[in-house]
DNA sequence: AGCACGCCGACT
DNA sequence: GTCGGCGTGCTC
């Protein structure tokens, strides 16, 4: 390899591809050589796959066997930052590299060449005869000024069919061109004005861009109440980031998010940024990582797997509501996008903005450390305020079985009905009833395939598995003991609150927000803009509605179950009742109208329960962080979880016993193995699964212990297993 | 991941 | 004898 990472014909190259080879295979550079870091096309065995250059060949093989690389791809190297981001994300997740190369080559046809397209310009001919049709063809080429149209969008722009364009083409009069497919996102411009900020709002700014300006890497932990304009304020960050001709990203952790955060993108740059997520298209997923890598991209809109998109210049990422579970990815790649973020930044010399206005216990520890700074931004726009919070103390209230709404409930609502304002039902329980339960022989209705027990979706007319989503019908009779007409639902679901709010208050227009309920994120968003407008007297919302969504006539939010979350033996229960109540609290009042919120609860007296209502924020996490510090748990200590898997129960807990006997790696860095005992969910889709947890004092070198720990088991038969460092859950 | 090789039981 | 089950090992 010469000095710039240039290897000539026929050097030995090492090659990393994406078949789950656990090293780099060696192959000859092909003609026209190829550099470090190039994607490749190499032949395996009788296949055909693709790989990136890793380095220089290893050697220490039958050199005859050696076969060349079949050719280097069109597009642009695997820059050195990117290869050891994946290296380290392997290492810290301990996760195989070519499942990591996978990870970053998430776009179709990048073996492809670049494809074309027809588009249309004025050309240079005149058609021999004008006619109507021809002249408003014309009209439109020369009304927008030589842009190229392609033949669909022209002709509806003129109002006739495509045959007419052809004419024109055939005589000369329009150009047929052939156009790359991926075209550059456009231009966004950091320079048009910004909203008016408040002197709050302006300082943070000052403090980003200051920081943005040093062209190092740090964090930013920006914690701001619901309603405070974190969005702006982190905006004005990426306007500074896009000045110094750098590229940003704004991680964002729902899809329904994304389309009203692209229009305020829109309203502030003028143009529309990339787009990358799950639902987006074949084409659009090539063109975002292809102009990514070009620069041609300057801020990408995502979901956690952007990070891992091929940006030349990476200058900022924010990371939205960065308290948020979905950023910890539970199947695949174990990997904690807020975690990652921070590290791909720390080796490309980015800025990053973690935003929340409930932030994450491990954020606020960081910050109370000093690794990161903190913003606060505590004024809320206008005249409104943080809504005023209450307890109901459901002990107290007198409560008709089979319902969920409290008497005082009821009150504050029809209160709000007469005003003419709007509601919100707050219960995180999809369908309409959690359990169906046999009144003959108690029997409670499970999944066939999950440890899991069916949920009634009336909507569907079905009982689903929330686990693996499999439906079935809802049976006449109990398919336990076969009596019929005893099978009776258990506990509310959104469905059936929504039941009774129109049973309590049957002259409200009442509006059920529930992630199932539509086809499309776009059908969502409709219906979320449609109550915004005051469409409904009543929300009722699961999870759904703590994530952001604007409701301005909004002034009331009851919580149905605001214990719900506190049960259990998890970890981070306490803090994500605390995230989650003020998340939905912070929905109400958010216009000139103060609001309230109510939180129906058995255990007033309940620490999470009273800091929500106090208030108190710095008071919650100081208890919460020396709890978890006396107990050595995250992030005072390090845990990792092992899932064993397979068809059979007994196969399966012998090698959990094995492992959990054979300890010695994990003693020997002051480890402690917990388990086996039945995973959270212990069957998923017919495979039982057994999870044993290790708990580390903090620092340890807990990877490369699990790493030779599991070194020497030989799994047989069809059982996996699956290391996850940082579990979220475990209980 | 694929694919070949090879070592056992069940059949023509 | 030979067909095919899938456990094991290899791919530069």
């Amino acid at each position: 390899m010469s000095a710039n990472g240039f290897f000539d014909q026929g050097e030995l190259v090492a090659v990393l591809t994406t078949q789950p080879l656990d090293r780099t295979l060696d192959y000859k550079a092909p003609e026209g050589g190829c550099v470090l870091g190039a994607f490749v096309e190499v032949p395996l065995g009788p296949r055909k796959v693709l790989g990136v250059v890793w380095g220089p060949g290893q050697g220490g093989f039958d050199l005859s066997k050696a076969r060349s690389v079949i050719r280097v791809l069109d597009v642009a190297p695997m820059r050195e930052e990117m290869r050891v981001f994946l290296e380290k994300v392997a290492d810290y997740t301990l996760t195989p590299m070519p499942a990591m190369l996978r990870l970053a080559t998430r776009a179709p046809g990048l073996g492809d060449p670049p494809s074309m397209r027809k588009v249309y310009r004025p050309g240079e001919g005149q058609p021999d005869r004008m006619t109507d049709a021809r002249a408003r063809v014309l009209g439109v080429l020369r009304d927008y000024g030589g842009l190229a149209f392609t033949l669909t969008e022209l002709a509806e722009q003129a109002g006739v069919t495509s045959s007419v364009v052809k004419g024109l083409v055939q005589q000369g009069a329009v150009r047929e061109e052939d156009s790359p497919r991926d075209l550059p996102y456009p231009h966004l411009d950091p320079d048009l004005p910004g909203k008016d900020l408040t002197a709050d709002q302006a300082a943070a700014v000052e403090r980003l861009q200051a920081g943005q300006r040093t062209g190092d890497y740090g964090t930013t932990l920006l914690k701001g109440v619901t309603g405070s304009g974190k969005t702006e304020v982190y905006l004005e960050a990426v306007a500074e980031a896009l000045r110094m001709g750098r590229q940003a990203l704004v991680l964002l952790p729902e899809i329904a998010l994304t389309a009203e955060f692209l229009t305020r993108v829109e309203a502030r740059f003028g143009a529309r940024p990339a787009e990358w997520h799950s639902g987006a298209t074949m084409t659009e997923r090539r063109r975002v990582w292809r102009m990514v890598g070009q620069g041609n991209a300057q801020l990408v809109v995502g979901a956690r797997s952007a990070l891992f998109l091929p940006f030349r210049d990476l200058g900022l990422v924010v990371v939205d509501e960065e308290h948020d579970t979905s950023y910890k990815q539970e199947d695949g790649v174990h990997y904690s996008a807020r975690d990652m973020a921070v590290l791909r930044s720390a080796i490309c010399g980015a800025r990053v903005i973690l935003a929340s206005a409930t932030p994450s216990l491990e954020s606020w520890a960081n910050a109370d450390a000093g690794k990161y700074e903190r913003l606060d931004l505590t004024s809320r726009f206008g005249a409104a305020v943080l809504p005023e919070m209450k307890p109901i103390d459901m002990r107290a209230e007198q409560m008709t079985p089979g319902t969920w709404v409290s008497p005082s409930l009821r009150q504050a609502v029809q209160q709000r009905i007469e005003k003419g304002e709007q509601s919100l039902l707050f219960i995180n329980r999809r369908g309409y009833a959690p359990v169906t339960l046999c009144r003959a022989c108690g029997e409670q209705i499970a999944c066939d395939h999950c440890d899991a027990r069916m949920v009634e979706h009336r909507f569907l007319k079905r009982l689903m598995c929330h686990q693996c989503g499999e439906t079935k019908p809802m049976p006449e009779a109990c398919p336990s003991c076969g009596v019929e007409g005893k099978l009776a639902p258990v506990g509310p679901g959104i469905e059936r609150l929504a039941e009774e709010a129109e049973a309590t208050f049957p002259e409200a227009n009442i509006a059920m927000l529930s992630s199932d309920l539509f086809g499309s994120a776009r059908a969502l968003k409709a219906k979320i803009e449609e109550i915004a407008a005051g469409d409904a007297d009543i929300i009722i919302g699961t999870q759904l509605v703590a994530k952001g969504h604007n409701f301005p006539k909004l002034t009331l939010v009851g919580v149905i179950d605001a214990d719900l979350s506190l049960h259990g033996a998890d970890l981070r229960a306490a803090e994500r009742t605390f995230q989650l109540m003020r998340q939905v609290a912070g929905r109400a009042g958010r216009a000139d109208k103060p609001g309230q919120a109510l939180l129906q609860t058995f255990q007033p007296e309940h620490p999470v329960i009273r800091a929500i209502l106090s208030g108190d924020e710095e008071g919650f996490w100081k208890a919460e962080a020396a709890g978890r510090q006396a107990a050595g748990v995250p992030p005072y200590g390090r845990m990792a979880g092992i899932v064993l898997s397979g068809p059979e129960v007994g196969p399966v807990f012998d090698i959990g016993n094995a492992m959990a006997r054979n300890d010695a790696p994990l003693r020997a860095i002051g480890a402690q193995v917990f388990g086996p005992a039945p995973a959270p969910i212990a069957r998923i889709r017919g495979r039982h699964r057994v999870r044993l947890l290790v708990k580390a004092p903090k620092g340890a070198p807990i990877q490369d212990a699990i790493a030779r720990w599991i070194a020497p088991l030989r799994l047989k038969g069809d059982i996996r297993l699956t290391v996850d460092i940082d579990p979220q859950s475990f209980y």
